[in-house]
DNA sequence: TAATCTAACAACGA
DNA sequence: CTCGTTGTTAGATT
């Protein structure tokens, strides 16, 4: 468990960060030393972005929206895995990074992906059109996202119930590191069908995405990754109850958890607990 | 062999003898008797059709189009097997039909649906949103579908060469039962992946899709198959050559025709012409 | 090992 | 037999 991806509330903790940190801010420059993350050339992102002013921020599932004032948007993915890290006028940057912006008075923030990775720049007519974002389902900590949705979400599909709620187009944020907690709390097998799942167990699921995602957001997101400010979050293996735990004890019937195969992606659960 | 899909030469054939009857004529009356075949709700559909003359009619692969004046287009797919038969003012209609369209000097045309099919009605601006035809691809008799423009559908594509053929999205026209002959004309396995086909078998592919399609036209189409004035065409099972031909021998070798089954489609095929 | 897009394919329904 | 939708899988991407 060395670099983990960042999901919902890793992003989350960035957000509200960065909104406290640069917002009102005024571009002042821009470096980009890896085009192909990027939407438009290169030229063009520059001379668009530079001088224009931070504006709102926010976040949808994985991805960053930050508003350039008057009418564009920043909007950034970090992929599998990135530093996006804040900078102080006198303090030293980063070793490696792949993009860089700076800010009039000389702060600003570099970012660094690991492995792909999008910083995106949009004119806000554009947005609808985003093939990336504009079919971005609902977030699992909005107010909209009630059991009742859960449940008409989950009815009449014969999808797997894991691919279900990792498709962004369904709900948009839980990937494969906080889906192993939600399963397991849920005592739902990874591959159980969507629309087999019981009333109680689409509510204990609905509970389980909630407390999962809401309880690693109050320790400041995964220890395995580093927020604006460069620091870990608290979320660490003690938290993780099957997930990563090959061959330790479940904490309910203490079974063994096995790592299996589930499509493409690996699942770590209790095969007491989850049964298909 | 009793009722077999209209493909582009039956369309075509269709295409020419409406062209000739009901082109200027005006519509007076418009009978649904099958909503579901309808964009739209039967009302609207008659009242928008009513007192329009018929203009230009053309066809894109199965697809009929048929220009209502000024500004609208009545789009019919005959899906599994249809007739659409022209009527004079004093002839007997057809027994059984699903849609009947009259014209001011009471000629008119029926339509019998014996399995699926569209007739759809839409403003010339919806035209180019309308999701069934909007992405048709070519057509195989237009003079833009050159030799090279095959070499270009094919490179690249890793799907096999019959189900490629088929999705109207590449190639617009060709159905379950040319194919047949297409791909044994070509020497082709229906399951050869496209872009593993040499140029001498692409050649031979681009003259069989040709020729078969063309000689078909000649003769009127298929002979199982009714034309605007319910005869059938000449193309019967002697110009077959291994479609349909299950345990016939291979009219080039000699070796029994098979029935074999490629994904959700069956093809008849010579197993010692086209290998694999 | 992750994330996401795309193409190709299977199963199902209308 | 036709066609669209849904879901699954393999391959590619920087």
């Amino acid at each position: 468990m060395n670099k983990i991806m960042p999901e919902l509330p890793e992003i989350t903790v960035l957000n509200r960060q960065m909104a406290k940190e640069i917002t009102g801010k005024h571009i002042h420059e821009v470096e980009v030393c890896q085009p192909k993350c990027l939407n438009i050339p290169p030229e063009q992102f520059v001379e668009t972005a530079v001088s224009k002013a931070i504006g709102q921020i926010y976040s949808r599932g994985k991805w960053l929206f930050i508003k350039l004032k008057p009418d564009y948007n920043l909007l950034i993915n970090l992929g599998m895995g990135a530093d996006l890290l804040y900078f102080k006028p006198s303090s030293k940057l980063p070793e490696k990074y792949q993009f860089k912006l700076t800010f009039a008075e000389h702060s600003g923030f570099t970012i660094r992906f690991y492995w792909f990775g999008y910083i995106h720049l949009l004119h806000e007519k554009e947005l609808n059109q985003h093939k990336l974002t504009a079919k971005l389902g609902i977030s699992p900590l909005d107010k909209e996202f009630t059991k009742q949705y859960l449940v008409k979400l989950l009815e009449k599909r014969k999808a797997r119930i894991k691919s279900l709620l990792m498709d962004q187009k369904n709900i948009a944020g839980i990937g494969n590191v906080y889906i192993q907690d939600i399963l397991f709390n849920a005592r739902l097998h990874p591959n159980r069908k969507a629309n087999n799942l019981s009333d109680q167990e689409i509510s204990d699921l609905y509970d389980a995405i909630k407390n999962v995602l809401n309880s690693s957001i109050k320790k400041g997101g995964l220890a395995y990754e580093k927020n604006f400010y460069g620091q870990k979050g608290n979320f660490g293996t003690e938290d993780f109850r099957v997930g990563y735990k090959t061959g330790e004890p479940c904490p309910v019937c203490f079974a063994p958890i096995e790592k299996i195969r589930t499509g493409s992606t690996s699942s770590y659960i209790c095969p007491k607990c989850q049964k298909l």
